[in-house]
DNA sequence: TAGGAAAATGAATGGCAATTCAGTGGCTTG
DNA sequence: CAAGCCACTGAATTGCCATTCATTTTCCTA
C-alpha cells in the first residue's frame, strides 16, 4: 500500500501540474506563462514543478504527449466502432475532431496555438505523437483509395495534411471566436461534405 | 534633396531591419530571437532598432503588416488578370499561394509559424491585414456561389478558412521539410482538384 | 511514538536580454 | 570654420523569471 499510495501521490500531483499548465498555456501561450503561474494554477509550490519535470520545455513536451496520447486512444477506439464505408469513417473522424473542441476548449486552444508555434521545437525533439495522429487520418485515406471509394491520384500524405489543416484552422477560428458549441457541431457535416465532394460537387449526405 | 536623402536613408535602414528580422524570426521564431541578433543581421546597432520601432513586439507587428500588404497587393493584381471562370481563379489563387513559398521560403516560414503563434497577439492588436487576405478568398467563394459554379449550402467564411488552413498546413510541412521547389508546385493542381471536386470526385482538370 | 526518509516549499540566486542613454561622428548651414 | 543638429552607436542598466536549495512538513516504519 505504501507503494501504491506514493505512486498515486506522485501521479496525482503530476496530473495537477499538467492540468494547470494546460489552463495557463491555453490562456497566455507558452512563452508568456510564468512557471510560478503554473504552480499557482496547480496549487503547488514553484519548486515542486521541478520534482516532476526537468524544466519548462520538458513540461510543454510532456503535456503535449500526454494529451495527444489521450486523443489518439480515444480516436482509435471510437473509429473502430464505426459501421459503414470509409467515407463514413472519415465523417466520423471529422465529427470526433470537432467534438473534442466542444468538450474541451482549453485543450483545443492549447493544441491549435502551441502545436504550430512549436513546430520546430516539436520537430527537434522528434515528437512521434503528432505523427501517429496524422497517420490515422492517412490510413483512412489509403484505405479509401484501395477500396475505390476515393480517387487514387492524390498523395494520401498530402491529403491527410490538407484535411487536418482545414479542420484545425476552422477550429482555431471557432475557439478564439468563442463560437457556441451547438454551432460548432452544426458545421461538421458541411465541412465533411466539402472535403468529400468538393466545392463544385453535389450535396449528397449519406449516413 | 536634403529631405529626399533623409527620407531614403530612413526608409532604407527601416527596410534593412525588417529584412533582418524576417530572416531571424524565420530561423528561430520570435521569442527565441534576440534583438541584438536582428541588429547584427541588419548590420545596425542594437539601439538603432528602437529609433524605428517602439519595441520588439512592434517590430513583429510591423513586419507582419508590411509583408501581408505586399502579398495582398500581388494577389489582387495577379488575380485580376486571370481569364476564365471562378474555378480558374481559385486554381490561380492556390497556385499563387504556393508560388509564394517557392519564391520566398523565409517569408513563408515566418508567416506559417508566427501567424498562428501570435493568433491572440494579432487578435488583440486587431490586425486587419490577415482579415483582408482571407476576404479575398471568401469573395472568390461567394462569387462562385452567385454564378452557380459552387454549391450554395456552404458558409463562405468557413470554406475560406478551411481552404486557407489546408494550404497553410501543407505548406508548413513542405517548408519545414525542405521540399524541392519543383515538387511543391507539382502538388498544386492536385490540391486544387481535391478542393474543387472532393476526395470522391472525378479527376477533371479544366484550364 | 521517535526517527528518518521522501516530498514539498518558496525565498534567494543568477543569468539573460530588452531597453535606455550618454556619447560619437558626420553633415549642413551661416 | 564654428556650431548645432541628428542619426547612429553599443555599453550599462534594469527588471524579469527560470531554476535552485536550505528548510520545513508529511508520512512511514520499527
Amino acid at each position: 500500500m505504501a507503494e501504491a499510495t506514493k505512486q498515486r501521490g506522485n501521479s496525482e500531483k503530476r496530473r495537477r501540474i499538467l492540468d494547470g499548465a494546460l489552463r495557463a498555456f491555453a490562456r497566455k501561450g507558452f512563452y508568456n506563462t510564468k512557471v510560478s503561474e503554473i504552480a499557482k494554477e496547480a496549487g503547488v509550490a514553484d519548486g515542486t514543478i521541478y520534482l516532476y519535470f526537468k524544466n519548462k520545455d520538458d513540461l510543454l513536451i510532456s503535456l503535449f504527449e500526454d494529451r495527444m496520447e489521450w486523443i489518439i486512444d480515444r480516436l482509435e477506439t471510437e473509429l473502430a466502432q464505426v459501421e459503414g464505408g470509409v467515407a463514413d469513417k472519415l465523417r466520423a473522424y471529422i465529427h470526433l475532431h470537432f467534438l473534442l473542441v466542444v468538450e474541451n476548449r482549453e485543450l483545443a486552444e492549447f493544441l491549435t496555438v502551441e502545436l504550430r508555434q512549436s513546430a520546430k521545437f516539436v520537430k527537434e525533439y522528434s515528437n512521434h505523437k503528432f505523427g501517429d495522429y496524422l497517420r490515422i487520418l492517412q490510413g483512412l485515406i489509403e484505405q479509401g483509395q484501395e477500396t475505390g471509394a476515393f480517387r487514387r491520384d492524390l498523395d494520401p500524405r498530402i491529403v491527410g495534411r490538407a484535411i487536418f489543416g482545414a479542420l484545425d484552422e476552422v477550429l482555431l477560428q471557432m475557439t478564439l471566436g468563442k463560437t457556441q458549441s451547438a454551432d460548432v457541431l452544426r458545421k461538421t457535416d458541411f465541412l465533411a461534405d466539402m472535403l468529400l465532394h468538393g466545392l463544385c460537387g453535389g450535396e449528397t449526405k449519406q449516413t
